[in-house]
DNA sequence: TGTATTTTGTACCGATTGGTATGAAATTAT
DNA sequence: ATAATTTCATACCAATCGGTACAAAATACA
């Protein structure tokens, strides 16, 4: 039991510790692990440094359980893509899911996985390892869900559910990267759009 | 002309100044900007930080005359795939070549453009500007020969050149991505191919 | 009322950041 | 030979980086 246990005596936390997390995370979503300093994340997250790591550990552990929080959020992606039962509704669902979140306005713009990995020297080798795994996840994800597909027959024979689904992160890293540069929602769905009605009229059987 | 003028007179330069320009690009290209101390530069280029100072100006000048000395390669992606006559010669170039770009051993992976957006929070806010106008000049030449294919009626009626070019500007940002992150040629090839089969299909007349 | 326990703010740590002052070394011009 | 000029290496600068020592403050338990 690592994880941060609720004290009941001493002195008590004076701040929120979610809260806090929560802003952490913009910020790291905003700028990237090594593009956040301490002092960005104590302002954003109203508390000092000794708290900080009293709370958190250190700047990797709480930029993992930053992570952790914005993966976990029941609004995911792919959690509401994957709920339809044809894989042309999913791949439609993931494509304008992506252009409607990454640009929502009410947290920073792009996706808070494919930012992080901005901004990563060799110093922090464990930061792009651990991102790396997680989005590596993601993908396996993708190609589970097309091999299922293919599997029912949903796909066209010569379709590689593998290469599918790097096309499909590809156009996330793109349509993230697009959104962080300021793209309003509008242009992406239309890119989003236009990639789908691609992917689908060659690869999904109608 | 504020350029390096060549000294006849005084110590002569004990390093060549091409070359070393040649390697800060590849350090940047490998870390992007804010990802790259002068310290990596300095032991990259083989010189001590006064003769980087005193050669090239200050850390952004170097990293805007390293992003010339990309831009103004003649093996540019886009003035190779512009030689084709067929938009859709022209879009399958594009793609292909940025695999086989992106992929090449010979230089960092990925685009350095793209790469050096990584890592650059509002202290350097010049430079992703700067950055951005020349991503944004390269997609202008995407939507610039795009509209005129679709004059010439190579494009279906329905096909909007600026959606178009910012489908493949993402195209290029994913796979940029992709290949910064350990993806082979042959990886890549499979994505870019799918990819414009898909394009093809839907916007070009055949 | 102590006493133990935890959080708090301040003030600091060594290391590294981008950038420079300085003087010796190496060259051309006189 | 000497002066002018430019580059060189060393050693330094203030600012910031991630991280911490320490004592005051605030609570629960005895």
């Amino acid at each position: 039991m690592t994880t941060t246990k609720a004290a009941c005596v001493g002195r008590p936390r004076g701040f929120d510790i979610d809260l806090a997390l929560e802003q952490a995370l913009n910020v790291f979503w905003r700028n990237g692990y090594e593009g956040t300093s301490l002092s960005e994340l104590t302002e954003a997250m109203g508390i000092k440094k000794p708290s900080l790591y009293a709370a958190f550990g250190n700047k990797e552990q709480l930029f993992f359980k930053a992570i952790d929080l914005y993966e976990n959020r029941p609004d995911s992606l792919f959690n509401i893509a994957f709920q339809h039962e044809r894989v042309a509704d999913v791949i439609r669902g993931l494509l304008l899911g992506a252009a409607a979140q990454f640009t929502d306005c009410s947290h920073p713009q792009g996706c808070a996985l494919i930012n992080s990995t901005f901004s990563c020297n060799e110093a922090s080798e464990s930061i792009k390892q651990t991102v790396l795994e997680r989005k590596s996840k993601h993908k396996q994800r993708l190609v589970d869900r097309f091999e299922l597909a293919q599997n029912q027959g949903e796909l066209q024979e010569g379709c590689e559910p593998v290469v599918l689904a790097s096309l499909m992160t590809a156009l996330f890293q793109g349509l993230s990267m697009q959104a962080s540069e300021g793209a309003s929602l509008d242009e992406l769905q239309k890119v989003a759009t236009m990639a789908a009605e691609g992917i689908l009229t060659v690869n999904v059987k109608r």
